[in-house]
DNA sequence: TGCGTATGTAATCAATGTTTACATCGCAAC
DNA sequence: GTTGCGATGTAAACATTGATTACATACGCA
C-alpha cells in the first residue's frame, strides 16, 4: 500500500491496470503512422508501444477501423479548432476576409499536421459514415465556408457574372487540393526559400483577389 | 504437342505456365482495389484471380509494393494517353484554350477512372520514386501545363498584377483538389442534375476566366 | 534431341487481426 | 474490512497475409 496514485502518465510501475490505454493507443498509432504511413498501422505494435498484449486493444476498440477512426476523431477535434482560433484572430466582419482567414487555418493545421490530415481524409481506413462526430465536425467547417461566402455575395462582392456554387466549389477544391499536395509530396519542387504554407497562403489570397470585389472601406 | 498457340488468353486448359501472368496479375489487383480499397490488396487473393499459386507473382514482382506501383505505371500510362487526347482534340493556338482542354482531360479521366487514379496518388502504397516511368510521365504532364501557362504570360494573356509561380500553384491545387474530391466521394451532396465532371470543368473555366484575359481573335 | 532457364508449385515462416477462456484489479455495497 | 461483480488485462489459439526456399515443369534454342 504505498502508492496508491490514480492520476496519470508518469508511472514507471508496470500496473495490470493501465490506467489510460484508450490515450496512450491512440498516440502510439500516430506514431505508426507518423513512421511508416497509415496503411501499415498493426494493431500488435499500437498495443506493444502501450506496453500491453496483443489481445488488450480489443477490450476498447472493436477492430482496427475503430482505432483508425478514433484516431481520425481526436485529427478532426484538433482542425476544427484551428479553424475556430483562426478565425477569431481577426475582428472585420468582412466575409472574404473571415474566409481567407479560415482557408489559412486550415492550411497552416493541415500542411504541419500531414499525420493527422491524412488519416481525417483516407476514408478508406477509417469509417468516415459511421461517426457522427467525424460527420458533423466536416459539416461544420464545410457550411461556415459556404456562409461567409453566402454573405459576401448578398453583399455584392463576388465579381460580376460568377456562378455562386461553382465558386464554392472551386474554393473548396482549391484549399483541399492544396492541403492534400502538400501531404503527397507536390512541393517538394517548390522554391525552398518559400515554406509551403506560405505558397498556399498566397495562391488562396490570389484566388480570392481574382473572385471578388475589395471592400469600400 | 497438339496445340503450340502461345499467343493470348482464351484458353481454358490449365496450363502449367500461365502465358500472361503479369498482365493477369495487374488486371486482377485492379479489380480488388475497385472491391475493398487500394490498402486491402492481397497478393495471394490477386494469385488465386489469376488461377496460380501463391508464391508464383514473386516470381513477377518483388513485393507487393512492386505489384502495385506496375499498377500504377499502367494507370499513369493510360491517364497521359487520356491528357494527349483532350490536347489533340483542340487544334486553336491558344494556350489558355489549350490548357482548359487539358485539365478538363485529366479530370475526366479522373473522375470517370477513380480506381486508377486513387493508386497513382497515394504514395505511400507505391514506390514512385523507385518508378522512372511514374517520375517521367507525371513531370511530362506537370511541364505541359506549366509551359502552357508561360505561352500565356508571354502573350500578356494574364490578369494584371498576377504572380506566376502561385497561379500555377493555384491551378495545379485547384485540378488535383476536385480529382481527389471526387475519389474522396465529396461530390456526394452535389446537385445530382450535374455530373461532377461537369461541375469540375465549370469551376475549372470560371477560374481560368478569371484569371486571364480574352484573346482579341 | 537434349538441355538450360524462365516460370510455376508446395511447403514453410514470421507477422497480423481477431476471438476465447481465464486472470487480476477497482470499487461500491454490505 | 470483506465481498463480489464488472471492467480491464493476459495467454493462447486460429485464419490470413507477405515473403522465401527447394523442387517441378515446360518453353525455346543449340
Amino acid at each position: 500500500m504505498t502508492k496508491t496514485t490514480d492520476s496519470d502518465e508518469a508511472g514507471d510501475a508496470k500496473r495490470y491496470h493501465h490506467g489510460n490505454l484508450v490515450e496512450a493507443l491512440i498516440t502510439a498509432t500516430v506514431e505508426i503512422i507518423e513512421e511508416r504511413g497509415a496503411e501499415h498501422v498493426s494493431v500488435r505494435e499500437a498495443a506493444k508501444r502501450a506496453g500491453v498484449s496483443p489481445g488488450a486493444p480489443f477490450r476498447h476498440f472493436r477492430s482496427k477501423t475503430a482505432l483508425l477512426t478514433a484516431v481520425a476523431e481526436q485529427a478532426m477535434d484538433r482542425l476544427t479548432k484551428a479553424v475556430a482560433k483562426a478565425r477569431s484572430k481577426i475582428d472585420s466582419a468582412d466575409p472574404i476576409e473571415a474566409f481567407e482567414a479560415i482557408g489559412q487555418g486550415y492550411l497552416e493545421w493541415a500542411i504541419s499536421n500531414p499525420t493527422h490530415f491524412q488519416i481525417i481524409s483516407s476514408r478508406t481506413l477509417i469509417d468516415f459514415e459511421g461517426s457522427d462526430s467525424l460527420r458533423d465536425h466536416n459539416e461544420a467547417i464545410r457550411r461556415t465556408m459556404i456562409d461567409l461566402l453566402t454573405q459576401a455575395q448578398q453583399q455584392g462582392r463576388l465579381a460580376p457574372g460568377t456562378d455562386f456554387d461553382h465558386l464554392v466549389l472551386a474554393a473548396r477544391a482549391l484549399v483541399y487540393g492544396l492541403a492534400r499536395m502538400a501531404i503527397d509530396g507536390h512541393f517538394r519542387e517548390w522554391h525552398p526559400s518559400e515554406p509551403p504554407a506560405l505558397a498556399a497562403q498566397r495562391a488562396l489570397r490570389l484566388f480570392m483577389s481574382r473572385m471578388t470585389i475589395p471592400s469600400k472601406a
